[in-house]
DNA sequence: GGGGGAAGGACCA
DNA sequence: TTCCTGGTCCTTCCCCC
């Protein structure tokens, strides 16, 4: 979006407000719609804060030219040969023996809805919200309408739009529907999402001597025959290739491309970098326009210039995209490292609401950490401030929680921290799992919840008793220090019977619930005073200049060569 | 200097 | 009036050993 020398038609280089990278968006009018997202962006948080990212990145991207330039002959000739070898390397690594297929649903969510209310059949539908379309059908996508566009823009562009809310557990249905038809010819098939999966269909092809295309068209007319939904197809030698394939005749289509040297790298040479999983807007403008690379091939010809700027995994992957290279192999069965919940709602500063919305995210996360009988220890509070700015705080412990009052009390005092702020979203992630250490619960163990319930104010019920995950050690044996009266709610008096004795915070009277919760926080922070693991030291407070990747770092790396 | 935690960000469906 | 959710991976900074 950023600053614009058009200045009669700015939305022209507004490139975060079109992509056409969606299939069956060709010959839509790109500049109706751009102006229209243009006219309904401008001026709202949202777009200033893609302004700000904008210009970070158009600095960044202006550096990464300035640097380049510095370049001598020499230091891009010493690049040229270390790029050299590494294309070396990687080309001996290829393997033409294995033949991925790649499914996708053609507008899955929505094709799912028309099929159910067969009333929709002909019309632009788009599945999703005011807020946010998840999935727009082929009559939608002639307008400019897609997935990850805002409901209240797709109207403008759109005004007969038909938009359902989402269902979740329909398109469940008929994903495992499909995943019956892949199991036939793949039992370990790989499923990216519910409309998308991998299948190394290697053997079916050997094992029944039928082509790749007949295997293809046969598992189309399956999917069909079982859930009357169409999918497309992309069948290469390996998933990266498979996957750009699945785009090339959506929808209900199918691409092949044969396992030959000599086929994939004409495929690759003219392929638009943006075409390929992992090259998203960002990565594809920094190339485009920080290294002239737009196709595939261009990968191969500024090589040097990869291998100069990017830290060695980057380069690995960009020199493979530019080899045609990609997974062969199956992976071994992959577990899960985090499991999140977040939720968006009305921008608000009011703490209490704020805390009361954490607890709820604290339930969440709980109760999917159950469902999964998973138990962590690294907890990451995520906010998004009213300007659209994202905060993650993370706070890592001594043992492996799962309870709400556990998260509720350790993600309290990373919000506590934030404060105060407008915030939009609240959300708890958490990673690091392994096993509880002193489970299943010891009833005579005093807990944090019992020492709420207990020891500050019996009969209360804000906080119920942990089943699983115990107080650690070093909290419990804190619960002694200072045990609050109950007559002060806890640890706190109230000054002038409205001012937290603590922290200075005012809550009228009145506010009973509030002023518990509150004397809650200080209790936990008594509690910790022994916390679970020192503090770390923060990391300096970023400005805004210094959230710029600094792309000296790849320059660090010239004079060391 | 390496390992690991924290923070931020890109990307995907 | 309204710009999501849940996940992975990567990079950088920083502390500690």
């Amino acid at each position: 979006m950023g600053t614009t020398s058009n200045g009669d038609r700015p939305w022209e280089s507004c490139h975060t407000v079109y992509t056409n990278a969606k299939a069956g968006m060709d010959g839509v009018d790109k500049e109706k719609v751009q102006r229209v997202i243009y006219e309904m962006s401008k001026g709202s948080k949202y777009f200033e804060n893609e302004q700000r990212k904008d210009a970070i990145l158009k600095e960044k991207i202006e550096r990464m030219q300035a640097q380049c330039a510095k370049l001598t002959e020499k230091d891009i000739e010493k690049f040229q040969m270390v790029a050299d070898k590494r294309i070396e390397e990687l080309e001996s690594s290829r393997d033409l023996s294995k033949i991925w297929l790649h499914s996708d649903m053609d507008a899955f969510f929505a094709a799912v809805e028309t099929l159910e209310n067969p009333s929709l059949e002909g019309k632009p539908l788009a599945v999703g919200s005011m807020s946010m379309i998840s999935t727009a059908n082929y009559e939608a996508r002639k307008y400019g309408v897609r997935s990850a566009m805002p409901g209240f823009i797709a109207f403008k562009l759109c005004p007969e739009l038909v938009l359902v809310p989402v269902s979740f557990d329909k398109y469940v249905h008929y994903s495992e529907k499909t995943r019956k038809v892949f199991r036939r010819y793949d039992p370990n098939f790989i499923a990216t999402s519910l409309d998308e999966a991998y299948l190394d269909i290697t053997e079916i092809c050997k094992g029944r001597g039928v082509t790749r295309e007949k295997v293809a068209e046969e598992l189309r007319k399956a999917i069909y025959e079982e859930t009357a939904l169409t999918c497309s197809v992309g069948v290469a030698p390996n998933r990266l290739l498979a996957k750009v394939c699945s785009d090339i005749n959506k929808p209900n289509g199918q691409y092949v491309l044969l396992n030959e040297l000599e086929a994939v790298l004409t495929f690759v040479s003219s392929l638009p970098i943006r075409k390929i999983g992992g090259i998203g807007k960002v990565t594809e403008h920094i190339l485009r326009d920080g290294l002239g690379i737009s196709t595939c091939e261009d990968m191969l010809r500024k090589s040097a210039y990869i291998c100069g700027l990017f830290s060695p995994s980057s380069v690995d992957f960009f020199l493979s995209v530019g080899l045609g290279l990609g997974n062969t192999e199956t992976p071994q069965l992959r577990l899960r490292k985090s499991i999140s919940n977040e939720r968006t709602f009305s921008s608000t500063d009011d703490q209490s609401l704020l805390f009361k919305k954490l607890e709820e995210t604290a339930e969440a996360l709980s109760d999917d950490l159950q469902k999964e009988s998973l138990f962590g220890r690294t907890l990451t509070l995520k906010l998004k401030t009213s300007s659209f700015e994202v905060k993650t705080r993370a706070t890592s412990l001594q043992k492996f929680i799962q309870s709400k009052e556990h998260i509720f009390f350790h993600a309290s005092k990373l919000l506590r921290a934030e404060l105060p702020l407008s915030v939009r979203l609240i959300g708890l992630r958490m990673s690091h799992f392994g096993e509880a250490e002193s489970h299943p619960a010891d009833p005579t163990q005093r807990t944090l919840g019992s020492f709420f319930t207990e020891g500050t104010s019996a009969g209360r019920e804000t906080i119920s008793e942990p089943t699983v995950d115990h107080l650690d050690e070093e909290e419990e044996s804190t619960t002694d220090l200072a045990p609050p009266s109950s007559t002060q709610q806890g640890a706190v008096s109230w000054l002038n019977d409205y001012i937290c004795s603590l922290c200075g915070y005012e809550l009228p009277p009145s506010f009973l619930k509030e002023r518990q919760e509150h004397s809650d926080f200080h209790l936990a922070e008594i509690l910790q005073k022994e916390s679970p693991t020192p503090p770390k030291k923060r990391r300096k407070p970023t400005s805004n200049g210094s959230k710029h990747i600094p792309i000296e770092f790849f320059f660090d790396r010239t004079k060391e060569k």
